[in-house]
DNA sequence: CTCGTTACGGTTGAT
DNA sequence: TCATCAACCGTAACG
């Protein structure tokens, strides 16, 4: 609600993704054959965030902004995970102080790059939920409360209708994909379309 | 005129 | 709980 209005004379706020709306109907109007320099003036949005926009979805296929903030892991690499989910099995009522001195007495970390006892009980509550089964696997981010569609990267993918524009020499196109209506516009249509949790607003 | 790129001033969020 | 800091943001401007 508090923005600026660039050149063009759109709102936007600074540092902050435009609307899913807007990225959506920027993707809209260039399937529609609509020029990108058309498409900036319409939508009153700079040409270059249009370019980029356009850009992002045809080789991602997902009209989403990328993952803004957050660090990168870094005592708390995938192989400490591990171990750590493997204590947890093995003695489910493990504190996890008790974790941190068994990491360091097997060797798994050193004193440099061992997990502070937050760290571990982040861990704890984030990546391992109940104990109860989950997959001996590696990758996983496994969400509590997952949100509907898979926890892919950090967009999941979102391939548009009726093949024709953007199905660039790519990779879009997800795996299991259904076919999807034809739709205009109409900005509460968002959600459907993607059919995950987006907030339009805020 | 169109559009790819990028400096800039900005915000976010997992560690 | 709180700060850090590298990730991303859109605009403006250059070419």
């Amino acid at each position: 609600l508090f923005g600026e209005v660039n050149q063009l004379g759109g709102v936007f706020v600074n540092g902050r993704p435009l609307p899913n709306a807007i990225r959506l109907r920027i993707v809209e109007l260039a399937q529609l054959g609509i020029r990108p320099c058309d498409i900036s003036r319409q939508l009153r949005v700079s040409h270059g965030c249009v370019s980029k926009i356009l850009a992002r979805y045809n080789e991602t296929g997902s009209i989403l902004p990328g993952a803004i903030g957050g660090s990168k892991p870094r005592v708390t690499t995938p192989t400490v995970v591990k171990h750590i989910r493997t204590y947890k099995q093995r003695d489910p009522g493990i504190f996890a102080w008790e974790i941190r001195d068994r990491l360091l007495a097997d060797g798994v970390c050193d004193k440099f790059n061992l997990p502070s006892v937050s760290s571990i009980s982040r861990i704890l509550r984030n990546k391992i939920g109940n104990l109860s089964q989950q997959g001996q696997y590696e990758s996983g981010k496994q969400a509590p409360h997952p949100p509907p569609q898979p926890a892919l990267p950090y967009n999941h993918l979102y391939s548009y209708p009726t093949s024709k524009v953007p199905n660039p020499p790519g990779m879009p196109t997800l795996p299991g994909h259904m076919a999807m209506h034809r739709i205009w516009p109409s900005s509460h249509s968002v959600t459907d379309i993607l059919g995950i949790n987006i907030q339009l607003d805020q």
